[in-house]
DNA sequence: GTATATTTTAAATGAGCATTTAAAATATAC
DNA sequence: GTATATTTTAAATGCTCATTTAAAATATAC
């Protein structure tokens, strides 16, 4: 039970790899344990050997691919922790970009599917990884919109961020779904290209968290203005 | 076959709207028309008696939700067609994220859930309905960005103003299910309230295109700029 | 009111799938 | 090399689910 031999460790991680990979083209449900063995050439048995069931599996998998992906593009992109904050700003969009845009990256497919139909098993193992990347982004954000800016506006303006980076990847894999089934979309990306991509997010953002600083310094916008007050309609 | 009678109707129309309450929560594989006719007070042998199969069940509810959405949310969120472009645009913005953020607006859910985890069935449909809305926000954009901005520039200024739409859609979700699952997130919007979210948008992205504007006027974004060179690596 | 067409129902069918089992194969310990 | 522990395998099990069937119920036409 415990020990884990050489082989034993073999078509674990055969089957891991696999299942990174069929768990990132079908989500939870629709991959099955047959898919993933037959990719990784073992028995269907040889899955509930290894991780107990497809649950533990899943978080398995998605633990992997986390890390692998994290490993393949350093958060930082590269940039000096010394840098101005706009450089350290791009190069924080530019890594998260490559994370997402490199397909046999099944961090951002996995994660996708999950936040949009959610089986629960992630949520806390994402979080966990996430996390720290989040505060981290956080804080130069922070450095962006000035040490008037409030924990809520930071929030929000992270979010604003965060959206386009995964937006356009979801957006891009469409694209070429559409296109595969012969669907004329419209859609821009036919030429897609990670760092034309990062720059435009970069230059967007980056005016609009200098206007929110500017806001915010001129007194236009006090946190009760990005607070929630309580008249509008709330969701449920 | 052909004639549709009153009774039947009613049943059909019962039909259609649990299955759109019921794909909305679940997604299409994860719905089963068990589920779908309990909700309904009908026979699961009414789903195929009337809709011929759960495809076609799944294809007619994206219709029927979409219509209602936008029912209830006009897409220029009230604005006059002609009222200056800022204020166009933050009408559209906030209609966008009202016809999201209201839960019994299946809209939201299903789609964000296609997306991420395509069937492929709705491919054409969701496009169909979109298209014209994806076409009139375009045009507004054009407005904001000036009559030199080229049209791919125009649609990545479009795609980061709808990926944080739906981005605080999907993250607000989110956070509601880490909440029940008594997860602790650090994430905001702790009370959540749409115009809030939808002035934060608008402020951010009117922000974000008066930048692109003032770039491409004073030359400094050649299409080229914005366009995609080959250097850098592909996805796939 | 009777005959015909439509709709609803309970039960059956059969496919897909995760998981289990127990035997066979292989590695490890001594 | 033999005994023991580990790993792999093919087949079986049992559950969930979409879809079908054919009989019963209900509505419609005349």
């Amino acid at each position: 039970m415990e020990a884990v031999k050489k082989q034993d460790v073999r078509t674990r991680q055969r089957l891991l790899e696999s299942a990174c990979q069929v768990f990132a083209e079908k989500g939870y449900r629709d991959a099955t344990i047959a898919d993933i063995s037959e990719l990784a050439g073992t028995n269907v048995a040889a899955v509930n050997y290894h991780f107990g069931d497809k649950e533990a599996l899943y978080v398995e998998s998605w633990r992997l691919a986390f890390h692998k992906s994290l490993e393949a593009y350093p958060p930082d992109g590269g940039i000096s922790p010394n840098a101005p904050p706009e450089e350290r700003f791009r190069g924080r969009v530019f890594a998260v970009m490559q994370r997402f845009a490199y397909s046999k990256n099944y961090e951002f497919e996995i994660m996708s599917k999950e936040l949009a139909n959610p089986t629960g098993l992630l949520a806390e193992v994402i979080r966990e990884s996430i996390e720290p990347l989040r505060q981290e982004f956080g804080r130069i954000i922070r450095e962006l919109l000035g040490t008037r800016a409030s924990e809520k506006q930071i929030q929000f303006c992270q979010m604003s961020v965060m959206a386009q980076c995964t937006n356009v990847m979801l957006h891009e894999r469409n694209r070429k779904l559409f296109d595969q089934a012969g669907i004329k979309t419209g859609l821009p990306f036919e030429n897609f290209n990670v760092e034309t991509m990062a720059d435009h997010v970069t230059r967007f953002s980056l005016a609009g968290l200098r206007e929110i600083r500017r806001l915010i310094e001129a007194g236009e916008l006090t946190d009760q203005n990005t607070d929630s007050p309580e008249n509008s309609e709330m969701r449920y």
